[in-house]
DNA sequence: TTCAAATATGTAATCATTACAAATAATAAA
DNA sequence: TTTATTATTTGTAATGATTACATATTTGAA
């Protein structure tokens, strides 16, 4: 299991640079799944120059690479996982906390019935919902 | 099975207009998962004055109520669906279509460990890659 | 008809993302 | 080292989807 930065851009043939290796410690440290927002305010104040266009192209640069994934869960930010392991993601419609969630079955293609003739290339499994600490309590 | 959009309208509770009802027939005639432009595009023939907002408030309206899902499938625009029983999605990354895909498991809340106190509200789960027109041929 | 509430419209803002050109940094050759 | 070349980063300006909001229109009841 790869462990840090440097060698996970290096394991998907990305040449490491302050701003990546900074981009990537930080999706590698915070598994909130941070949109790009998130990300350029809290890089700011150890790269003052960071230019919130580097983060975009960053983050793309990564899931082209699929050192990271982007995530479609929230309609109106997307935000970034460096987990590239299968799981699926809970958004909580209440305080927009993105949770990562174990498949009881990890291939996810076998969820459906994809029709002959498709290659899927990637799958995602998203819920939406209420978190424990939002949830009405039912106790 | 509901088939006529305005026994559907009033089946989650909304009330019948003729905005209204143009835009839940598009999206029950035309199963491509539209945008808001598209449909925008679509009805202003026969309703020449439909005004974009109408169709952005008209979806809200409809999504809030049950009457329509929303996909965040495509990273670029919303786009909706009429049909609500559950099923998967497929985008194909060459062509942009959006196509329906069948569960083998309907209840998606099975396929993953929601943590205690966890209440998802709704499921989606979504497929991107190449469908068969866009797929290089295998054989 | 008249009035009040609901619905629709159009324009102007908002805001995430991308395009692009200039600046900077890294790399390799001399 | 210098120099030249390439890769990377930066900042600003566009783009484009979505929303806010004020006005207009329609609907339905009295």
């Amino acid at each position: 299991m790869i462990r840090d930065p440097r060698t996970t851009l290096a394991a998907h043939g990305i040449k490491p640079s302050v701003q990546r290796l900074a981009v990537m410690s930080y999706l590698m440290e915070h598994r909130t799944h941070p949109t790009v927002e998130e990300i350029h305010n809290a890089l700011t104040a150890e790269i003052p120059t960071l230019s919130k266009t580097t983060v975009y192209n960053t983050l793309r640069l990564f899931v082209e690479h699929g050192a990271a994934a982007q995530l479609t869960i929230d309609e109106r930010n997307a935000c970034f996982d460096a987990e590239t392991a299968p799981h699926a993601h809970f958004l909580c419609t209440r305080c927009g906390r993105v949770y990562d969630v174990p498949l009881l079955t990890p291939d996810l293609n076998a969820a459906a019935c994809l029709p002959d003739g498709f290659a899927p290339e990637a799958a995602e499994l998203y819920y939406r919902g209420a978190c424990k600490a939002c949830a009405p309590d039912q106790d």
